[in-house]
DNA sequence: GTCTATATCAAGATAGAC
DNA sequence: GTCTATCTTGATATAGAC
């Protein structure tokens, strides 16, 4: 292996990407260090547990949601179709990145009913997108409408994500987008 | 389907719960054991290994469906909101069982893109629900719209137990439910 | 068909040299 | 900060007695 320097954020980036293809419980502290070009044992120098690595990856996501993608809803020099597409594709790099999935998703339901640490992260990941959805809506929906607007995009969305992922095909993935931008003028 | 259960079957019924509650990979073989009052070593008597059990488990939900569930989808017997009405509960009643999500969702989410082996059963599973809900929706839409109502009913059914789960409130299922016969006269 | 015992291996994690 | 070596535990799976 050849020697690299790296650091915590760097790892925090690998991370994410070897948990989001291989889930939680299928990613080994090994796949993760080898994924980041060190040790096993270098990997205890920058992380105690696994729980705390994946409890430091839903941290970052949610930060970047919350620092970069979430304030788009608030964002009234552009159009509310334009925040609305611009918050949908922003989501998409953050959560989906490459393959694999959708991180928030594939850890609520991996570790939902018996690991309860980070519950917390994932509901303010998904609560937040609800809420900047709500936003954007209700620029041309009533309160009650827009609320179930944003429920049903985030609903659609993940199980768009499922089936795409399933047959490997992004179709369901592209039309849930088309069809959400279409609900605004 | 034969009327008395074997060994078997009792064992897969339990295996199901289990793996539904606790995620494939974070549920071992003496958990599985366990569950169904045996000795580790017992288990093996019936299952080769846990990816054989699994794809049982996984079988079974789809000869169930196959068998019971999306027939539904043709009994002109009744009203095809009562048709819609009885496929989702039955659905739910299959795969949502008591606690621990969609099985098959859970499942196609953690062993996305590493694992192929059970991918085909998987499919089979939305194909054959999919398929149903389009069946039932075309009797008062046309095609190409039945075929969206399908799958966004999917989608939004697997989005609406996620959150569920993760907020311990049934009301996003329930919503998506009351929405979804509201499709239907 | 169920048990106990055990083989084998990989996982999470730590210690200490450099 | 990275390495090698190691500890401990728990996992899958098998063997063989009853």
């Amino acid at each position: 292996m050849p020697l690299i320097k790296t650091n915590k954020e760097e790892i925090i980036d690998t991370a994410l990407n070897v948990f989001r293809e291989n889930g939680y419980y299928n990613t080994s502290m090994s796949d993760l260090a080898k994924a980041c070009g060190l040790q096993k044992g270098s990997f205890y120098h920058y992380f105690d547990s696994k729980e705390k690595m994946m409890s430091a990856v839903l941290d970052k996501v949610l930060s970047t949601l919350n620092a970069e993608v979430f304030p788009i809803a608030d964002d009234m020099s552009i159009s509310d179709r334009d925040r609305l597409q611009k918050l949908m594709l922003s989501i998409g790099e953050i959560m989906l990145q490459k393959s694999g999935g959708c991180i928030a998703a594939n850890t609520s339901l991996e570790t939902n009913g018996q690991s309860v640490i980070f519950r917390d992260t994932l509901k303010a990941i998904f609560d937040g997108w609800q809420n900047a959805l709500q936003k954007i809506f209700s620029s041309q929906y009533p309160e009650g409408t827009s609320k179930r607007l944003a429920e049903q995009t985030v609903m659609e969305f993940e199980g768009a994500v499922m089936l795409s992922q399933l047959h490997s095909n992004d179709q369901y993935l592209k039309d849930v987008f088309v069809r959400t931008l279409a609900k605004m003028k």
